[in-house]
DNA sequence: GCATTCAATCCCATATTATGGGATTTATAG
DNA sequence: CTATAAATCCCATAATATGGGATTGAATGC
């Protein structure tokens, strides 16, 4: 029932029932069950004239994250003091979605250059250091399904023609403390990227620092690879108090 | 299933399977069945140590609902002209969800006035105006419902006593063109509401501004009246017209 | 006022899946 | 090596979903 979902885009928002059983081939009864049940939920509204849109309900789930979220919280905590730092650079933390990844936060900064990461936004898996750094760290089961989903995507990003080179690949990667490179969705924009940790070594999310290439002379990027891997490493610290904070509740059964 | 999404709430947004399972009694498998698909969904997500949270989908699904939603695209489009003329007042969009309301839509104002509204923000359906212009256009039934479950929220509001007298009170107020009213969520402010309907003629959701409760003398609120009447008016013509080039699409099979 | 159309709900025979109690697996900590 | 926690798997049994069509309600056009 959750494809449902998955047929709404930025390109068509509205659907009416009949269109949208028939994209996922669900009988009629079924799809307006489904929509009821859904709008029922929240997660869908009826906007008139028998079409349908999501629901108010993702705008407050999505508000729920941004007050709460542990992940966003200790973004929030720790990307503030180092934004004066950054000149008219981004900083921003992306989370692995599915077969891709997505900004999920991005520090408020008034001075900050006009390109096109807005959160929510999702970006290619394979492409850009904010996900490749991601794809570094996933465990290797996952590694190699993507491989085997994705091994066209792998090469054409110049990751690696085959398994053995594509681990390899995302092993030196693993090997360092952050990765650059030239963002994907702007032109003109570099980018340095450091991963974030749960408290258990999984990868969460990577925080990414984007400025204009012009500023990224090699002197500069010292300084400021060190400044992502220290915000990195002190969410990831953040989340991990947290959870600590967490147990400590429930083994006093609060 | 989607019940699961209910247990999270900012005070607690992360849950382990057996907590939430113990929450909604079910059992540990289908606990972890139910979450293991919404994390496939990316409607939840592993925090680590057991915990899980709200997922990154929400935020790339709630991006998708700002980006293209016909109430929310309609009222950026109406409402950012008149911004100018509301001194430091807020214009805002709220939408029914549940037996609540919920803002789903702030215009921009840099000189605006620091109120608690925010998007995503759930009110009570009972109390402001921004509210009450909703629930008075309600169809009857679902308001017959509504006083059914919530007869003592209705007295306490002041909506009246008993289904004839709340019925009344919701009357009087759709034959008027706005509703004004002290704002609820903070003290000092006064709020002049209108409502905003689809191509069915259905409430859809209210227009709001929100000003200072000193700037409101009886002189200067008649031509903000008429601008928030005349702004919600345009929004929903802008949704119909939306409608009719939809409906124009499906004809021609498109 | 009637006929037509569209959106939405209801019905129910039949098919399919969900449930939960417990077993098992995997990883981590002591 | 043992114990624990998180997570998955198994399957007998119970419960629900499905879809094709009937029905309802509202709106539109003649």
């Amino acid at each position: 029932m959750l494809n449902v979902l998955d047929v709404f885009s930025e390109a068509e928002p509205v659907w009416t029932v009949d269109a949208l059983g028939k994209s996922l081939a669900l009988s009629r009864s079924t799809a307006y069950r489904y929509v009821k049940e859904l709008c029922e939920a929240g997660l869908l509204a009826s906007v008139g004239d028998g079409g349908y849109s999501l629901g108010p309900r993702i705008i407050e789930l999505d508000r729920q994250i941004r007050q709460s979220d542990p992940l966003l919280t200790a973004a929030g905590e720790v990307l503030a003091p180092l934004l004066p730092r950054c000149g008219e650079g981004i900083l921003f933390i992306c989370a692995p979605r599915g077969d891709s990844v997505l900004s999920v936060f991005l520090a408020e900064n008034p001075n900050r250059l006009d390109i096109s990461y807005s959160r929510g936004r999702p970006m290619p898996l394979f492409r850009g250091s904010a996900s490749v750094i991601i794809l570094a760290h996933l465990p290797e089961g996952r590694l190699r399904r993507l491989y085997r989903d994705h091994r066209d995507a792998v090469a054409a990003a110049g990751l690696g023609g085959d398994w053995p080179s594509f681990r390899t690949a995302m092993r030196d990667i693993r090997a360092k403390p952050y990765l650059t490179g030239r963002a994907q969705l702007d032109a003109g924009v570099f980018a340095i990227s450091a991963p974030v940790f749960d408290v258990d070594g999984n990868i969460l999310a990577s925080l990414t620092l984007a400025m204009p290439e012009h500023r990224a002379d090699s002197e500069a990027i010292q300084p400021l690879a060190d400044l992502v891997v220290e915000g990195a490493r002190r969410i990831t610290a953040t989340i991990g108090a947290q959870v600590h904070a967490r147990s400590a509740l429930r083994v006093e059964g609060i």
